[in-house]
RNA sequence: GGGCGAUUAACUCAGUUGGGAGAGUGCAACCCUUACAAGGUUGAAGUCGCAGGUUCAAGCCCUGCAUCGCCCA
């Protein structure tokens, strides 16, 4: 017999073995001696033994093991106590009374060493419960407790899951809450400490009759004696928890404040409060509330987690103080990057870097405001719609998407989202490119109603950002809406920057693709720039060639667009017979770039450059081939899908053509 | 033992009903250009853990395996 804590052999009350074991399989004893004391003790099977551990047999301490509690039951075996609440052996560890249960612990190894029935010691490694404040270790032990009888309660709050009246989001926690609530166990809420509401339970010494009032009682309701005494054990804090959406509020009056907030609309918590809290307000609410739900919704968020993946506790000391981070980091660059790792179903490792980017984008922001406040006055409110140029159109178009995204994000729970989609507005959209297209009229180079109509669109997008921005910056979104001029009062009573049709009038779709053409035609021209080491401030001459006359007129139209952005000397057209020769290509859409590098072109640089476009295009453009040469590609996949793809391939093919003409062209001159 | 989840760029993570993979940080080059060097421009970087299967098509669906984590006992 194997055992890590002999002193409880006393309160042996079997020895259990395997059935199935072969080494016990033909046994025929059915009881054993018990060392130490006078008893003899059954020989049970059962299954739960372990056949690999140990010696296969494993000694049954009712009192003393919760698993042996639970088998103990299963075969009706006694449950004698052995050692006393002080940690002390009682009379029924014979000679052993009275020793401290660790020193009964050696001596009792010593006594069977010397009987010859102690065959070896063996270091084991294994986890001893103990007190987290003192370290004591915790023996378990039987006694009385109080049960609430649960399973009623949780049959309700299963269904109202089931039905859709709660919903558990995400959804898989539904999961985990229906494992819980359909296997329940009778919940016991004694507790052995000195403060909380004690149970209200009586009892009476002169006639052992058992009170339980909602009143506390003064005499014995069975027997008229005065002499009762109080339970000492008091509720599980999870109890009066369970009470908590309507007790606070009033209960059990129907008050205001109760038929105001009881149901309240989301109750947002971590997983780890699924079963303690949530399920408990869920089975009282319905109970107490007139099969009513305490709450609709059950945003269960992310735990963040050490750097290392492990939960947080303050025992293991791994604590990630918060108000540490916010002094290094600012409480919105926090903020903001809790709601960036907030992706549904999945905790969150808590990354510093990403902290500091995300301060980054709030001095971003805060520079950007910067910038606009310069120009902007409080009399820039009115948008003339017709009198806006694309890049105005473009920006305006893209708040309204960032906002109906960010509003979704918001509103299905998917903050990461939300976050990044304004992120990714007012970073690479807002900052990257509407301001810097702006600039020349807010410069006031192209007259005072260009400057005026710019002011109108930067200040409306900026009060935009700063409102879709506010729940997740609160701070600085705060302090902008403040400053700016034609702004009134706190950002949390702006309306926030959406309404239908308002979206629908200002969404620019044609716009959008526009600009991504002149996006795409810059970064060419910009990716030459580069590569052949021309210097940033060095103005370039740039001549295109397009047979697309929408291409054509659009470059035409934002000519001083693309000159400012990819800091051009002169854009101009030019035909296809008079292509120049000292030059670099860039293709966007059906437009050619020829970047005017006279005297100082490097052949074998540009050469280069273009087969390594080329190679690219070549690859995607076979990629794509592929599939269009399949039949049962063309035969099976939906319409729209083949569509797309057909339209993507003669995007390719054209400019894969344009590629190979140009890289023929240059290596013609050298 | 039961349940849940993860594995995608060097790191931390996104990736809506299957239609050829993104972000931040980091890395390389160039730049103090009148909001911002806590910045700008450009670039490099991925056999989406492994092996099968379903499908015209798989990071996504199915099966198995490996590794890691969490909850309950």
């Amino acid at each position: 017999m194997a055992t890590t804590r002999p002193e409880t052999m006393f309160g042996d009350t079997a020895v259990a073995v395997n059935p199935e074991d072969p080494r016990f399989k033909d046994m025929a004893e059915t009881e054993v001696v018990l060392p130490l004391t006078d008893r003899t003790i059954p020989i049970i099977k059962d299954t739960y033994v372990d056949t690999e551990f140990g010696t296969g047999a494993l000694k049954v301490t009712p009192a003393h093991d919760p698993n042996d509690f639970v088998l103990g039951e299963k075969h009706n075996l006694p449950r004698p106590k052995v050692i006393d609440d002080h940690g002390i052996m009682n009379g029924e560890a014979g000679k052993f009374q009275g020793l401290d249960r660790f020193e009964c612990r050696k001596q009792a190894v010593e006594a069977l060493a010397e009987l010859g029935l102690l065959e070896k010691k063996e270091p084991l490694k294994h986890s001893v419960g103990n007190c987290y404040r003192c370290h004591t270790d915790v023996e378990p032990s039987i006694s009385k407790q109080w049960f609430v009888k649960v399973g009623p309660l949780a049959e309700k709050a299963s269904q109202a899951v089931r039905s859709g009246e709660t919903r558990i989001i995400p959804d898989n926690w539904s999961k985990t809450y229906f494992e819980w609530m359909d296997n329940i166990r009778d919940w016991c809420i004694s507790r052995q400490i000195w403060w909380g509401h004690r149970i209200p339970v009586w009892k009476c010494p002169d006639c052992k009759a058992v009170i339980v009032e909602e009143t506390d009682p003064t005499a014995c309701t069975a027997c008229g004696s005065k002499d009762i005494v109080q339970e000492t054990d008091v509720l599980d804090t999870w109890f009066s928890s369970a009470l908590w959406p309507f007790s606070t509020m009033g209960w059990p009056e129907n008050t205001d404040l109760l038929k105001t907030f009881y149901p309240t609309n989301v109750l947002v918590t971590g997983f780890d409060i699924l079963f303690f809290w949530v399920a408990r307000m869920m089975m009282m609410g319905i109970h107490f509330m007139e099969d009513e739900v305490p709450f609709k919704d059950v945003y269960i968020h992310a735990l963040v987690r050490d750097e290392h993946g492990k939960k947080m506790s303050k025992s293991k000391g791994n604590v990630i103080d918060p108000l540490k981070v916010i002094d290094e980091y600012g409480a919105d660059a926090f903020r903001f990057t809790l709601a960036a790792f907030a992706a549904q179903g999945r905790d969150v490792k808590m990354s510093e870097s990403r902290v500091e980017g995300y301060r980054h984008f709030v001095n971003k922001l805060w520079n950007a405001a910067r910038f606009a406040l310069m120009h902007i006055t409080e009399n820039d409110t009115d948008i003339d719609r017709g009198k806006l140029t694309l890049p105005e159109r473009w920006i305006l178009s893209r708040s309204a998407a960032t906002a109906k995204a960010v509003k979704e994000g918001i509103e299905t729970y998917k903050f990461n989202e939300a976050a990044s989609a304004v992120y990714q507005f007012v970073w690479h959209e807002f900052c990257d490119w509407f301001l810097e297209t702006a600039k020349p009229a807010l410069y006031e180079k192209e007259g005072t109603q260009r400057r005026d109509a710019a002011r109108a669109v930067l200040a409306k997008v900026l009060e935009d950002i700063l409102v879709m921005l506010h729940p997740f910056m609160p701070f600085v979104t705060e302090e902008i809406y403040h400053i700016l001029p034609a702004t009134e009062g706190s950002v949390m009573k702006a309306s926030y920057p959406y309404d239908e049709d308002v979206y629908k009038a200002v969404r620019d779709p044609k716009a959008e693709e526009q600009m991504e053409f002149l996006f795409g035609l810059i970064s060419g021209v910009r990716n030459i720039r580069s590569e052949m080491n021309i210097q940033p401030s060095m103005k370039i001459k740039v001549l295109a060639n397009t047979s697309d006359e929408q291409e054509k007129l659009l470059i035409a139209e934002n000519k001083s667009v693309i000159a400012n952005l990819a800091t051009l000397e002169s854009l101009y057209f030019v035909d296809s017979d008079n292509l120049p020769t000292s030059a670099a290509t860039s293709v966007t859409g059906n437009t050619t770039c020829f970047v005017s590098l006279e005297g100082v072109i490097d052949f074998d640089k540009e050469i280069k450059r273009l087969e390594k476009e080329l190679e690219k295009n070549t690859k995607e453009l076979m990629g794509i081939q592929k599939r269009l040469n399949n039949e049962s590609f063309l035969d099976k996949a939906p319409d729209t899908v083949i569509a797309k793809v057909k339209a993507q391939h003669d995007e390719l093919q054209e400019k894969q053509d344009k590629i190979s003409a140009n890289l023929t062209r240059i290596k013609d001159m050298q």
